[in-house]
RNA sequence: CGCGGGGUGGAGCAGUUGGCAGCUCGUUGGGCUCAUAACCCAAAGGUCGUAAGUUCGAGUCUUACCCCCGCAACCA
């Protein structure tokens, strides 16, 4: 049997300079749902990846003193780097400079082009001179050039266009068999309404005003400009349109593609007009998150409050990184972060509700029962009972949810079960039962304890795997057997003498709130390029 | 009249088809001692943006108005 694929991609990041959390929290994202689904027995392909053409790139390396070619092979070491700390399983990283991709996308250009979907025109727009770049109406600042405001001129250029009159009734028609395709609901009813319905306009999709890019073979002054290179990327890793095409059998169409709010309008209309112009189906799914912000608005380096990643990961550890970010975000809106925020969530949830409660748990056992994990004997008390039937109403919820992407739920819901569990413990005072000798009832509680701290280890899997693999391990459950997903609505498969740690070691220290608070402002403000 | 989203206790948010206004954090009081000064319980605190309307009854429907935010085409 062959298993079912799932198809899972980060946009490719443009390499201008460091990645901020943002971009960290994209890449997480992806990662913990590609986790998720291999988890669930799916054959799962997740591309992240580069997209290093384009003048910005041109306009960095020189100002450094470096070939474009020189920088990007720097910044796609500097990635690597970063998503390797953050412990990120992508199956495949695409650069946009690579053999690979950049003959596929030639092949792509000329075929759009003999099928008469692309046409020479003229490019019009203000362009300021001193910058080299071209800016759209809305884009300038009181009439002058945004970037230097210097003054603009309107000018035309060769430029070749995509026609995208010509599919607009097909995608419009897509859109509304399919009205999931976006997600949420709010940016595909914005690209309807927007782009859609008051009709398209065709794609410039070559530059002559700039070199770094895949030259049009028949006409090499005009470079591929942005859209029509980047989007294509998340095929020719496949190796579409190569020599070995398995790949793109195998795992085409994509099931979630993921992308921030401020691309959403290229995923949502440009590509999937690129894909139905080559005949191809298109993704199941794409899905527009929001963006991090912070209290005085979007991260900014003049401002001095962008976060990276890779400080967090340093001091906090990955696995709280990773839970601020999944926490933090509500499906497809924009989350805050601050330092009090980030301690906050890391000392309440962290220390004081998951990693007390595996705390607490193991020294009981190694109290009351030499550190064996008693064995169940069903529910003893009405405690056990309705403990048992409230953590499988919060599993379900987990799993519905982890379903539809809502990770941030999902984690509620986690966070609840612990909740329960950790007043399970007032509810039925251990130590008191253990003072008159109810064995009966205190091997119930611990087993239950055990048992709720299994399941949140197994739920955690693909979120915090370092947290999950410890917890595990202080638990002394040395069998994978009993932490598949599909376990989680059995409460009694601990059947061996499992023998706890003798003195758990906190999974997480509690942070001084006003010291780490400090950190995190000093290092914010200490962002240089 | 460009399209859309939102204004709910100190802060951040839930509120499905109209039926006693909920959650997390904070505050106050209490409990417990297994545990990482952690954990558990309780209380205080809301004219649900403003005004009018429909209804036995509206945060939830209608109308007007006041604020905030996203998108508005080639900008990664």
């Amino acid at each position: 049997m062959n298993k079912e694929t799932f198809y899972i991609t980060t946009p490719i990041y443009y390499p201008s300079g460091k990645f901020h959390i943002g971009t960290a929290y994209t890449t997480v994202l992806a990662d913990t749902i590609k986790r998720y689904k291999k988890l669930r027995g799916y054959d799962v392909r997740f591309l992240t990846g580069l997209d290093e053409h384009g003048q910005k790139i041109e306009e960095i390396a020189k100002k450094l003193g470096k070939t474009p070619q020189d920088y990007v092979d720097e910044m796609s070491e500097y990635a690597k780097k970063v998503w390797k700390l953050m412990d990120i399983q992508y199956d495949d990283f695409i650069r946009t400079t690579e053999k690979r991709h950049t003959d596929i996308a030639e092949k792509i250009f000329d075929r759009l082009m003999e099928q008469g979907d692309i046409y020479k025109g003229e490019y019009e727009g203000w362009y300021c001179v001193p910058c080299e770049t071209y800016f759209t109406e809305t884009q300038l600042v009181d009439g002058k050039c945004p970037d230097c405001n210097r003054e603009v001129k309107k000018m035309k250029e060769e430029a070749y266009f995509f026609n995208m009159k010509k599919y607009a009734d097909r995608l419009i028609k897509f859109y509304e068999e399919n009205p999931n395709f976006i997600e949420p609901e709010s940016r595909r009813n914005e690209l309807f309404n927007n782009f859609l319905k008051p009709g398209l306009e065709d794609l410039c999709i070559t530059r002559t005003s700039f070199d770094w890019g895949i030259k049009v073979k028949k006409d090499p002054k005009h470079v591929i400009y942005v859209w029509l290179d980047a989007l294509v990327n998340y095929i020719t890793a496949l190796g579409y349109m190569s020599d070995d095409d398995s790949l793109f059998k195998k795992y085409w169409p994509a099931d979630l593609q993921i992308v921030g709010k401020d691309i959403i309008r290229f995923h949502g209309i440009y590509w999937p007009i690129f894909l139905m112009a080559l005949d191809i189906p298109l993704p199941k799914k794409i899905y527009a998150h929001g963006f991090i912000m912070m209290k005085d608005g979007k991260m900014s380096k003049s401002k001095g409050n962008v976060v990276y990643p890779d400080m967090l990961v340093e001091r906090y550890g990955l696995d709280a990184t990773r839970y601020f970010l999944l926490r933090e975000f509500a499906f497809g809106q924009d989350a805050i972060f601050s330092p009090e925020g980030f301690v906050e969530r890391f000392n309440f949830d962290l220390c004081n509700d998951l990693g007390n409660l595996l705390n607490r748990t193991i020294g009981m056992i190694n109290k009351y029962f030499g550190g064996i994990i008693p064995k169940y004997k069903g529910h003893v008390t009405d405690f056990d009972e309705s403990l048992e039937k409230e953590t499988l109403e919060h599993i379900n919820k987990v799993t519905e949810n982890m379903e539809s992407y809502h990770i941030n739920i999902a984690l509620e819901e986690i966070w609840k079960t612990i909740s329960i569990t950790n007043k399970y413990i007032d509810e039925t005072m251990p130590w008191a039962l253990a003072k008159e000798e109810k064995t009966k009832e205190l091997s119930s509680v611990m087993y239950h304890l055990v048992e709720n701290l299994r399941k949140v280890a197994i739920m955690l899997k693909p979120i915090l795997t370092n947290t999950s693999n410890e917890i595990v391990k202080q638990l002394g459950i040395d069998d994978e057997t009993v932490m598949s997903w599909d376990s989680l609505d059995k409460f009694n498969l601990l059947q061996k003498d499992f023998k706890v740690i003798e003195k758990g070691n906190p999974l997480f220290v509690r942070l001084d709130k006003e010291v780490e608070i400090e950190y995190i402002k000093e290092k914010m403000k200490n962002v240089k390029a």
